[in-house]
RNA sequence: CGGGGCGUGGCUCAGCUUGGCUAGAGCGCUGCGUUCGGGACGCAGAGGUCGUAGGUUCAAAUCCUAUCGCCCCGACCA
């Protein structure tokens, strides 16, 4: 950088001044990512348990707001929510062989029970017969579960869906992306017929994605996920797949045609209207808090962190100016009025009267916190009956808006918002897919380690190819997607090996 | 789990190479006063077993060993 003498000394002072330091996406992505995570206070590493993290308050709170969201579409789509151990027997992760081995190298496994004092020391105290593994996933309990509770076709459908946490032994962590313990929830149901099973995954799936662009505003493509990147004990997966502002590829979401593998595994049968005994058809699905990590990518910027009105803990925070304690009186009095008259629909309305900080110093911080809309109001507004209105991305001007509308405009605002933060972020995904068709544009197109793409590419259909791509360029198929994605289906040559392809599919480096 | 980097008040760091004063700075925090339409200022304060455990030494933040955690790259994965 050529800066003048000197400059480094003052921009350094600016740094303090501001107290929260963010850095750029230019400048690295991964540390601005962390920026963002710690300036909004959503998350920190527990540090005193490896790979955990602690979801502090305003991080859970747009948890909960995503999870209100799918917890009302599961409902309406006919599932119960229920609870099963978070403690798994050994032996039941054995049962099916895909599955063990998909989870062995990352399972936590509980081997104790009980602790003693030993010299004023704390010893472990008794093995346990059976080790339990954390679970990692369900599948294999709620498995042994659906043997005891389904006898007939009447029984089924069984839908079924759990929210908890779970524990994967990941050997690199990143804050909501990848930790050893995360938050989701997993549906679990058990169908008669291939048929109703494979309309489940598909119901579930359209689900997430409704929820990721109709709240979260994220763009997503949804498809199926090749043999090698299939659930471990899937006949087939299901997944939405969301494009990152560095241009790498987030799997929102996952719904897996199970097939009668787990049936068989946990000896799951009915008895079908001929009287025909028969193995049930299973599906699971699932969302986790990662979904937190995608809106951190897909919508933020370098002034922190953006989010979709529908899913900000706090829609608007309101900011009082004045000078003198007769002026503060006044104000203060106005936005409260103004915060009760916003709460009545439906907002949350946060009425930020902290004595000695400075306006300026307010609005950074409900900026980097991601509040869609702050509102202004001071002494100049009681005047003119107005307040200032200023949204948190999308728009760079503040708008003055008579008292008298507020309600009105501050709902289509956040209606505005919303919309752009979809439209822009459907907008950089189309100018950074690209469909390519020889070997050398496609190696060109990931050989830029800071950004790449969302590519369409044929491919012969062998995990020989897909791994040899991976091998030359690290990106991976993300998906095949389905018909209705926007992509025409038509045959081709491979980008690899110019063998028969029957479509193109998603390939991208991915999270 | 392999390679690399880093652990010093809440945060960002200086001090370590070459062991030795009472371990410092800025920001933040507390109190009071003045301020307040885009990150305020003055004065007075509080706050640190230098990640942890051993070792070397008359003496360790500093040297050695082990260990834990975090970050980056890789392999693996939601």
């Amino acid at each position: 950088m050529d800066e003048p003498a000197g400059s480094t000394q003052r921009s350094r002072v600016e740094v303090h001044m501001a107290e929260v330091v963010i850095a750029t996406r230019a400048k690295d992505y991964a540390q601005w990512y962390q920026d963002v995570i710690a300036a909004a206070e959503l998350a920190e590493a527990a540090g005193v348990v490896r790979g955990c993290m602690v979801v502090r308050p305003h991080g859970w709170a747009i948890w909960e707001k995503i999870q209100a969201e799918l917890d009302r579409r599961f409902k309406e789509t006919g599932h119960q929510n229920a609870a099963f151990p978070m403690l798994i027997p050994l032996s039941f992760l054995q049962k099916e062989a895909q599955h063990a081995t998909g989870f062995a190298m990352e399972c936590a496994v509980v081997t104790h029970a009980g602790l003693r004092a030993v010299d004023g020391k704390i010893e472990l105290k008794s093995e346990l017969e059976e080790p339990y593994v954390v679970r990692p996933t369900s599948e294999t309990i709620i498995g042994h579960f659906f043997a005891k509770w389904i006898d007939s076709y009447r029984d089924l459908p069984l839908l079924l869906n759990q929210w908890c946490s779970v524990m994967r032994w990941e050997l690199r962590t990143r804050l909501f992306l990848r930790t050893a313990e995360f938050w989701w929830q997993e549906g679990h149901t058990a169908h008669a017929s291939h048929e109703d099973a494979l309309e489940e995954v598909l119901r579930m799936l359209e689900v997430y994605r409704d929820v990721y662009e109709n709240v979260l505003a994220i763009p997503v493509i949804k498809g199926i996920k090749t043999a090698n990147e299939r659930f471990a004990g899937a006949l087939e997966t299901y997944c939405v797949e969301a494009l990152m502002q560095d241009g790498k590829s987030l799997q929102g979401a996952t719904s897996h045609d199970l097939g009668q593998n787990f049936g068989r595994a946990f000896n799951v049968t009915f008895q079908n209207k001929e009287g025909v005994r028969d193995f049930v058809w299973q599906t699971s699905w699932g969302c986790t808090t990662r979904t937190i990590g995608a809106l951190i990518m897909v919508h933020s910027d370098d002034n922190g962190l953006v989010l979709p009105p529908k899913v900000a803990p706090i829609h608007v925070a309101i900011v009082p100016i004045y000078r003198k304690d007769e002026e503060k009186e006044r104000v203060l009095e106005v936005a409260h009025r103004i915060a009760r008259e916003l709460r009545e629909d439906g907002l949350v309305v946060k009425v930020d009267d902290r004595e000695g900080m400075k306006p300026g110093a307010k609005y950074y911080e409900w900026e980097r916190k991601g509040v869609p809309l702050r509102v202004e109001v001071g002494p100049r507004d009681i005047e003119a009956n107005t307040v200032v209105a200023k949204l948190r991305a999308c728009d760079d001007q503040k708008k003055t808006i008579p008292m008298a509308s507020l309600g009105v405009e501050v709902g289509k605002l956040l209606d505005f918002l919303q919309k752009a933060l979809y439209d822009r972020a459907l907008a950089f995904r189309t100018a950074n897919t690209v469909h390519v068709d020889s070997w050398s544009d496609f190696v060109d197109v990931f050989k830029d380690e800071r950004n790449s793409k969302f590519v369409y590419a044929h491919w012969d259909g062998t995990t020989e190819t897909e791994l040899a791509i991976k091998e030359a360029t690290k990106a991976t198929i993300r998906c095949i997607p389905l018909p209705d994605q926007g992509l025409t289906v038509e045959p081709g040559k491979c980008v690899k090996t110019g063998n028969p392809s029957a479509q193109r599919v998603l390939f991208a480096k991915n999270y």
